[in-house]
DNA sequence: TGGACGATTGACT
DNA sequence: GTCAATCGTCCAA
């Protein structure tokens, strides 16, 4: 296949700013819904708050593919959270993909959600159950349907803000989270007691 | 084999 | 601001 994934092959912190701004198309059902991904985290081996941190295991292993695959977790039991895979193949690393901006479909992404406004993909949770992705289409090439990505242009470095992660316990301070400047579809979660946005933004 | 815990969300005070 | 929901993983025993 044509590597349309070449950039996302070099370090994992850029291929997250690289997956800024690029495209995600999921076919379901019949309709085809499209967001434009707006905020990210990267992760790797080297990592200790990522999931490869321990090693190859049956829950990380779509990690480990090359860059362009698909890596789907459920968190706390009850949320699916997709990641693009990113490196090479043999190496654990991958970009969750934590929000994105409704472009194609969105009154479809409404019913999925029971409700609309930012709510409908601030979050890493909310943009799978609006998209309908789960841990079924884990290890899923995203240069195929269901599931595709589309790269796009790189934003320019002053149009990204790059902060600490959300939601972890370890290497918190890594500064691995990068999110467009003045999207209303970022995530507001709190890191502790702190805002993330009033501190770095 | 059991128990602690999480790359989250949403409801409630 | 606080907290419950809910279950797959991983590790200790």
């Amino acid at each position: 296949m044509t590597d349309q994934f070449a950039m996302l092959r070099g370090p994992v912190e850029e291929a997250a700013r690289r997956l800024l701004g690029c495209e995600i198309v999921r076919e379901i059902g019949g309709e085809v819904l499209r967001v434009r991904i707006v905020e990210t985290e990267a992760y790797d081996q080297d990592d200790e708050a990522s999931h490869t941190w321990i090693g190859r295991t049956p829950r990380n292993d779509a990690m480990f593919l090359s860059a362009g695959h698909l890596y789907v977790y459920l968190s706390h039991g009850l949320h699916s959270c997709a990641n693009v895979v990113t490196g090479e193949e043999g190496y654990g690393s991958g970009v969750l993909i934590r929000a994105a901006e409704p472009l194609d479909g969105e009154a479809r992404m409404q019913a999925r959600r029971g409700r609309g406004g930012p709510e409908l993909t601030n979050g890493p949770g909310k943009l799978c159950q609006a998209l309908g992705i789960d841990r079924s289409l884990t290890g899923h090439d995203l240069s195929l349907p269901p599931v595709r990505l589309l790269m796009r242009p790189a934003v320019p470095d002053p149009e990204i803000v790059t902060t600490p992660r959300i939601g972890i316990s370890k290497a918190v301070d890594l500064p691995r989270r990068f999110h467009l400047r003045g999207s209303p579809y970022v995530s507001r979660m709190r890191v502790g007691k702190v805002d993330v946005h009033r501190v770095f933004s």
